[in-house]
DNA sequence: GTTTAAGTCCAAATCGTTTCGGGTCGCATG
DNA sequence: CATGCGACCCGAAACGATTTGGACTTAAAC
């Protein structure tokens, strides 16, 4: 290994000042500097993430948990969560601890373990709970992490997107174009951001002076399989909606596919919007006709983790707080205006 | 944090003998020692990862680079392969390091710069290419790496199944069964195990004296998609196969569902075996009939590789070499002997 | 000519651990 | 009484980086 020793032997001058000309301190020579960054060049220097974070206290490491049960319909999800968060801390010069943990190992021990034995400069909580107990013994710890998702109580660092706002969204794009019996495809029954979308979807009702009764939600995985079964058996319903919101893609995949094979065209037969997060394999852009709905990309929630996280790792509590992310709505031609 | 000094001033020793104490060496008067032990535990000590890091040279950190351009249809796959190995690296008492590569940034120059920064124990490398210009460099610089998957030239560390003998198996049994015209549905073109596949098939195939065309191979993604797709166009044909072998249980799924579709029972009309991985969510025994074939779940690879490469950085090159991991075969229910 | 300031530079301390090379004490051995 | 040995113990030197608190030189200011 290549380290600041041998760069100043090469050059002829102290470590420390090796050290200080790397850092881009201004009392080094300019010409001393080049002579500096050309040898450590040379010779392929670069700092030992060891000892650098053993004298500054930060190893430039985060880490996330991830509960070892994790079912298969958040498979998609999980992976883009993964590659994503690993990417943009690497992109920063960070690097991504991964501790997926064995089946009945505990998430909050897990986190413990990684804090005690150090070298771990915050982490990355995705799927809070309401509760929210992890949150509060990170928060006691006094270890730097944001969240991802809106964990509602307490004003901990995270980003989200305005949930709420999504579900009114889409419901007031249907409404607007006439629909008055509506399915409601939406995420799992006691995932927070699940619930926000059926606020915003309780919002766009009373705004619209409509009954609940317009609207049948369905709780459940966010998966093809689901889309497609709960598609099939709203449809044969004697009250079939005339418009199907999907919480994500693939829930609207399967939505396509059971129209298709009851005969069913979209959107003359049934309009059809989704919410679409980037999922890679799953671009609304593939469908026929192309899905409308709100748009916002996972993708951007990472680099924003990644950005407040690091700031928060090297500024603390003075650095930015919570962001919620910005959706656009896309109309697609997967909507038609009921006839009367 | 807690530090050895905070427990060697509570015990009232140096900071010598706590640190041999943990670390069981015998010059330790075992009641200093129990006196030792209740205290750091008490105070709720736990070594520093970076402090011993640069100490000893090892940081009990492993790393795993994954491209950055990662296709869907490689994700349930990739998922397991990352979840699977974290869980086995952590429960070792390892870290796990994650870096997905940005779009268009190099592996090779990815695993170099993990390399220089120091603090990386050794790699685990999915998916080695032919060539193995990355498993040389790695090789060359001297961290210890596990391969999975084998990378065929040069003797270097790794863990495979046997998939010539998986080939083989597989077309044997369709074959003793009576069949003479077989779709195989292997994977993609350049993968060294779709090519040591089509290997034991060539061998089957000598081995009962039969010629080529006996079975036809498709190459392609191993999707659901794909297995319909090709099952599809396949059993079309006038000279349409009366037994598939699929390369995966996804693809398996997309025979049983085109099958299914075009109103051919399995396995009356239709004898279908494949080669089970164990991937979460794809079990045979949900397929009805329960599918049949050969199985070698990657959870073993988890397992071994995490081995290795623990032994391979504790003892280097003398730890225990390559490993190819076994198979068995179930019959299930998804065959039938050919009539005339 | 003496102070002061700016511009460069560096020795040494520090982070927390491991480990080498001794120490000290008591007791048996010659 | 010296010697040797075993059982315990500890100081100090690393590991490679950052950072503090100067030192030295030169030139400008008084």
């Amino acid at each position: 290994m290549v380290t600041l020793k041998d760069v100043s032997r090469e050059v002829g001058v102290s470590i420390t000042q090796v050290s200080r000309a790397l850092a881009g301190y201004p009392d080094v020579k300019e010409e001393t500097r080049q002579r500096i960054v050309e040898a450590s060049e040379r010779l392929g220097y670069r700092p030992n993430a060891l000892a650098r974070g053993l004298k500054t206290g930060r190893s430039g490491i985060v880490a996330m948990v991830v509960p070892g049960d994790w079912a298969v319909e958040e498979s998609t999800v999980l992976l883009e969560i993964v590659t994503g968060l690993s990417t943009e801390i690497s992109g920063r010069g960070m690097r991504f601890v991964l501790h997926v943990a064995a089946p009945g190992e505990d998430v909050r021990e897990a986190h413990d373990e990684l804090i005690r034995g150090g070298g771990i400069d915050g982490f990355v909580v995705i799927q809070p709970a309401r509760g929210g107990a992890l949150i509060k013994g990170l928060a006691k710890s006094g270890i730097p992490f944001v969240v991802h998702g809106n964990p509602g109580s307490g004003a901990h660092p995270h980003v989200d997107i305005d949930n709420a706002a999504v579900g009114a969204d889409l419901l007031s794009r249907l409404l607007d174009l006439g629909h008055r019996r509506v399915l409601f495809l939406n995420g799992p029954k006691g995932a927070l951001f699940a619930e926000a979308r059926d606020e915003g979807v309780a919002w766009a009702l009373a705004g619209a002076g409509l009954g609940a009764d317009t609207v049948r939600t369905e709780h459940g995985p966010m998966t093809e399989t689901q889309g497609r079964e709960a598609t099939r058996s709203a449809l044969r319903r004697p009250d079939r909606p005339t418009a199907i919101m999907a919480g994500n893609v693939m829930l609207a995949r399967g939505v396509y596919d059971a129209a298709a094979a009851m005969g069913l065209r979209i959107p003359q037969d049934l309009s059809v919007l989704a919410h679409d997060d980037g999922l890679r394999g799953y671009e609304p852009e593939g469908f026929v006709p192309v899905l409308g709905g709100t748009r916002s990309p996972l993708a951007a929630a990472w680099v924003a983790l990644a950005d407040a996280l690091k700031a928060r790792i090297e500024h603390g509590e003075a650095s930015i707080e919570n962001r919620i992310l910005p959706h656009k709505f896309n109309a697609g031609g997967s909507t038609s205006e009921i006839q009367g």
